[in-house]
DNA sequence: TTTAAAAAGATAGTAATACTATCATAAATA
DNA sequence: TATTTATGATAGTATTACTATCTTTTTAAA
């Protein structure tokens, strides 16, 4: 028996639900590859037609242009990230442990993930890293937010900021201590595979030291707190 | 007397120095402007041209293309950054003095320096905060680096780490925790004007409390290192 | 099983973007 | 005054980011 996780995306990210045929999931998929491979700015709709073996129209008729796609993308793998979160800490009683085991998966790898047959999540996570933050630092990010596109992100925040309350009632930046996490997983990668000198990472280049720092970070901030 | 503040740009970086030139000068200060006003995607040396009342050419014998000018932008910015924060903390002895100091200067909208004529730097700071990590996050991130694009990023972060590893010689990640400020300082103030629950800053809106919650993340990961 | 609706393919076309090239003119400098 | 250098004016190209239309194929309802 194989589970298969569906995500229920926000259906103003597309004209036509890519889920819903094997062109739309041809088009996650390689879209998946070549932003991955070409980074996001010089990603086409005409490449992304011609690697699956279609047409520019055929992609316009799923989605409005690429930055949609890219939103899409993201706000697919925070929402796959909230339930890895839920389903690695279920039946964990103790936040700290809980708090420990988040920081861990936002700054581990992913693997491929069995259960979504279309998206490689491992791919979908250096996307994440390198382009993630393109989703959002763009001038339409209010009109974006009305329209919930955003929404996935937030309540992941929302998620870790409940985790971190729980860890300590007293602490007072809940939300920006979530989002500080999200941000420095990522961006503490980043840093440590291409400008090495921002971290205190070049030598070994692992990722556990993130994972180090990161709670460091935390625990710190919390053990004060109390 | 007006003191004149330069700053010794990369050679790279540009075709012909802005700085020696009226047409150059315009070209900085009407692209902060444009930039800060339509966002980096929709900035277009067209435009850009039209606001001087120039041509695109004329543009393109200063600047490559967009994303060098971008980096252009950055780079002064944070060679600026760190000239500021050499004055403001000049004569300070208590390390962790200085390092509030540095909190307060990257976290605080900027006003427009006199001495630095054609460039805003109150918009700069807008362009940095909603543009700045697009100059790294790029497939070509290790070409640019290796021409030193981001050298006054990483001296900025190499002095703030300086002043870290002064308050507590025994901290583990002071470049990490460098690059955390920065980059902290910037998206919490991007995340509570735009994605506000991202933020534990969303009535008061005040750049103070990213400063608080900045100093309560650094002090207290030192307290515990000691 | 037929029929109609929906999706995909094929092709064309447009406006804007991101440049490069050329030639004339104006300004600075030697 | 001659000459270099910067700018202006104009043109042109390849690519991008779409939109439109028409035909064929697939799917799904009657």
């Amino acid at each position: 028996m194989k589970l298969q996780l569906h995500i229920k995306m926000n259906e103003a990210l597309f004209l036509r639900n890519p889920e819903s045929s094997e062109l739309g999931k041809n088009i996650l998929k390689h879209s998946v590859q070549l932003i991955s491979k070409t980074g996001f700015e010089a990603f086409t709709f005409k490449k992304l037609a011609e690697d699956i073996g279609t047409t520019e129209a055929g992609i316009y008729r799923y989605f409005e242009n690429k930055h949609k796609l890219l939103v899409y993308l993201t706000a697919w793998y925070w929402a796959w990230l909230e339930f890895q979160i839920s389903f690695h800490t279920n039946n964990m009683n103790d936040p700290a442990e809980k708090l420990k085991r988040v920081i861990k998966l936002l700054a581990t790898t992913v693997e491929d993930d069995e259960k979504t047959n279309y998206i490689d999540e491992s791919l979908l996570y250096q996307i994440i890293i390198a382009e993630g933050s393109k989703a959002y630092l763009t001038k339409q990010v209010g009109e974006d937010n009305k329209q919930q596109f955003f929404k996935p992100y937030k309540d992941l925040c929302a998620v870790v900021g409940t985790i971190i309350l729980a860890c300590c009632p007293n602490y007072k930046y809940p939300k920006s201590l979530a989002s500080t996490i999200i941000e420095m997983a990522h961006f503490q990668n980043f840093f440590m595979n291409n400008l090495p000198s921002l971290t205190d990472f070049s030598e070994s280049k692992e990722e556990s030291e993130i994972i180090a720092f990161l709670n460091d970070l935390v625990f710190n901030s919390l053990k004060n707190a109390q």
